[in-house]
DNA sequence: CCATCTTTGTTCATTTTTTGAACAATCCCT
DNA sequence: AGGGATTGTTCAAAAAATGAACAAAGATGG
């Protein structure tokens, strides 16, 4: 959107938004507006309920200021996380406070129809359980693993889930809900959420990585989700670590995710029952097929097999990220997905370790490396920054036009 | 710059510049405005020689509309190469034709003072050559190799040239010349010079791999060059290939650099004449130590170990870029470097191939790979490129006040 | 504690910007 | 050749933005 005209009142709320609290004064002297001007904006976007006062601020040696802050409840949307093994909705306002939430079990070789279903009847419980005015919720938005053609709202080839190569989900779920949809990758979702309401606040450049079955990552650069030329960007798991390495389902050897995914790791966990190390995982693995918490709760057990296993996913995860600093030289990388959220620093250490080592001193010195703050709904609220980003200007314009006429009918 | 208000005649002027030639009508619909401003504001444009009027289009039923171009010749800038063994130095016009242009040997242990003494005197050459009015010119823009610290115009512990840690270059050129100067990575501003003059031109997702001594990338990504959070972003140059490689200047082994830029591939030709292989190289290598010249002639006249050494480099280099498809997932890659520009396909061919075998087919598959077209001069016109970039708002509304002004005199 | 100086925010007449509408100039199409 | 369409200009009228005056509120310094 490089020329196009907007109206000022929606760079006014855009400011406020972006860095409120702030007074009118600032605006002015922020956007240069005369403070005339910034009056009327202010009381128009006041007027239709997007911005609110919120109290006054400190003396610069004269009259207080009246600060004015964006109105978290000005709109809702929904965020969706669709899973190999589960679907969890969200409902949140506009400021990403959480208003219902529901999660489900779910297998992917279900198929796309199924989750269709499936996602239609998590929302309508979240709107019954919010409570939410039909005209204020803007839309819904879905983040699913693997690769997906962004503009057309439809999976694309996902090694890991076949069968849902080209199923038009995003106009399936808009027919099915009557409300705008989207859909994009999970990573992608997750580094949005993290970007807009978690860890990541205000960073314009950072990356998310998500470390479960799959490994992906999603990139803000210049305060911007970015995507690639076709919706493919972030897909750290198919970076080679090992031309020797086991096969990966999309058909090369040794990539990151068959490596060092929660599969990889339980399939290492195993394969050294199997070899008859002296280990606290036997035992479990008599009784069922190991599972990743396994790993994680004998390695928190002091289990040096269980510990070695999950630092050598951390290991390799760290060259990958090594590469990646080198490449993007992010300011941030903040670490989530179910894997690392459970084994923590058994992963992390090695991989923090790993990285330092492997990134050139110049870009990785100043790095950040913090652990997801939204945990489970980084995805989901992603997903209702991502609507928000994408009906901002419309619903603004709407929504002004609205209360303006309102207005004028009232005097 | 998310808040600014700008001239509505700088948008009118940047569409024309970009999507010129361009009518007035086709103006006013892009961008929402009337015909009756159209007009205006192009009048203004045209009286401050910012746009011309370059003859009509074709009929859409009614009276052929009147094309508006940019005008290349509004102003001029400077752009330089810093190399290991060189400086290239170029003065063009804003729309990239080269005027002038000078390059000679220099050695980087001579240090940044001499590089000083010597941009200067080449400076002064290109301007007496290309006789440009000096209100004209609006700056100059250096690329050297190695990370630099892009805001403040200084190196940042390049890896190839020790002792040009923190030297204020740009500041020191900039009282020098008494005009705007930048500074940058040389292989940012070849993707910057490939994206505005060259093969590149208004694809906004790219990827600009420079191979000679060092390895290195530029990124352009939504149509904007990404320097990262401190300005190190594409040291695609230092990514690891193979843990147990040879060390590299960086620190650590196996980078790709180490393993396949100019003096690697010499370092494993050099090897192979030692190890007594039978090869045209041998009888080269008994006059003089080898260079990559003597490589590629061989390699050309069939040589099997040349071709072999040359292959292998480019199967490196194909593994790294894979990777880096597969986190960026750009829609053109675009190959330089005199290494690359030399050996062609010889290094290209594995190259392609392996990158080909390493991506993902969803990030692959449409992405298109082309030889870099301004060859020698990427880094310099991108530095034009840049020069342009950071001063356009400002010098347009100098201009466009200017001409104001006089008109106001006049009438 | 009071007078003075600052900063914030509002109001309204005035200035600047932008537009609608009428019109002239071309050109396509039948 | 003439009706219909598109382009581009002109100018009075409408809309948007501002400067200046002013009120409100607080800091500062004797």
């Amino acid at each position: 959107m490089v020329f196009s005209l907007v109206d000022k009142r929606y760079l006014v709320f855009n400011l406020i938004r972006q860095e409120g609290p702030i007074s009118r004064s600032a605006i002015s002297r922020r956007l240069h507006l005369s403070s005339a001007s910034t009056t009327v904006f202010v009381k128009d976007l006041l007027n239709a309920a997007l911005v609110v006062e919120s109290g006054q601020g400190i003396s610069r040696g004269g009259r207080r200021p009246i600060l004015l802050q964006f109105n978290d409840d000005c709109g809702y949307a929904m965020g969706f996380e669709l899973d190999v093994t589960r679907i969890v909705g969200v409902l949140s306002n506009l400021g990403g406070k959480v208003l219902s939430m529901q999660g489900q079990p779910f297998n992917v070789n279900d198929g796309p129809a199924s989750a269709l279903t499936t996602i239609v009847a998590m929302s309508q419980k979240l709107l019954k359980e919010a409570r939410v005015p039909n005209d204020k919720l803007l839309g819904a938005a879905i983040g699913m693993s693997g690769p997906v053609l962004y503009e057309e709202g439809i999976p694309l080839s996902p090694p890991i889930m076949p069968g849902w190569d080209g199923y038009p989900l995003r106009q399936q779920l808009q027919d099915a809900l009557s409300m705008p949809v989207y859909l994009d990758n999970d990573a992608n979702l997750g580094a949005l959420g993290e970007y807009t309401y978690g860890e990541g606040r205000g960073i314009a450049n950072l990356v998310y990585l998500k470390v479960n079955s799959g490994i992906g990552a999603g990139f803000i650069l210049r305060g911007q989700l970015f995507r690639g030329a076709w919706g493919v960007a972030g897909e750290i798991g198919h970076v080679s670590i090992d031309e020797d390495g086991p096969p990966c389902s999309c058909g090369n050897n040794g990539c990151l995710e068959a490596m060092a995914g929660e599969p990889a790791i339980v399939a290492r966990a195993t394969q050294a029952v199997r070899a008859g190390h002296p280990t606290l995982l036997a035992e479990r693995a008599a009784q069922h097929p190991l599972v990743i918490d396994d790993v994680v709760q004998c390695a928190q057990r002091g289990d040096e097999t269980s510990r070695q296993v999950l630092a050598l996913a951390g290991t390799q995860i760290g060259v990958a990220l090594g590469d990646l600093v080198n490449l993007l030289n992010p300011r941030l990388l903040i670490l989530g997905g179910e894997a690392i959220l459970k084994a923590g620093v058994l992963i992390t250490d090695a991989l923090v370790k790993t990285l330092h080592r492997k990134a050139l001193r110049a870009a990785s010195r100043n790095l950040e490396i913090r652990y997801s703050r939204l945990a489970g709904q980084a995805t989901p609220l992603g997903g209702v920054a991502l609507v928000w980003e994408n009906r901002r200007q419309a619903y603004v314009r709407d929504v002004l036009a609205e209360a303006n006429s309102a207005k004028g009918e009232d005097g």
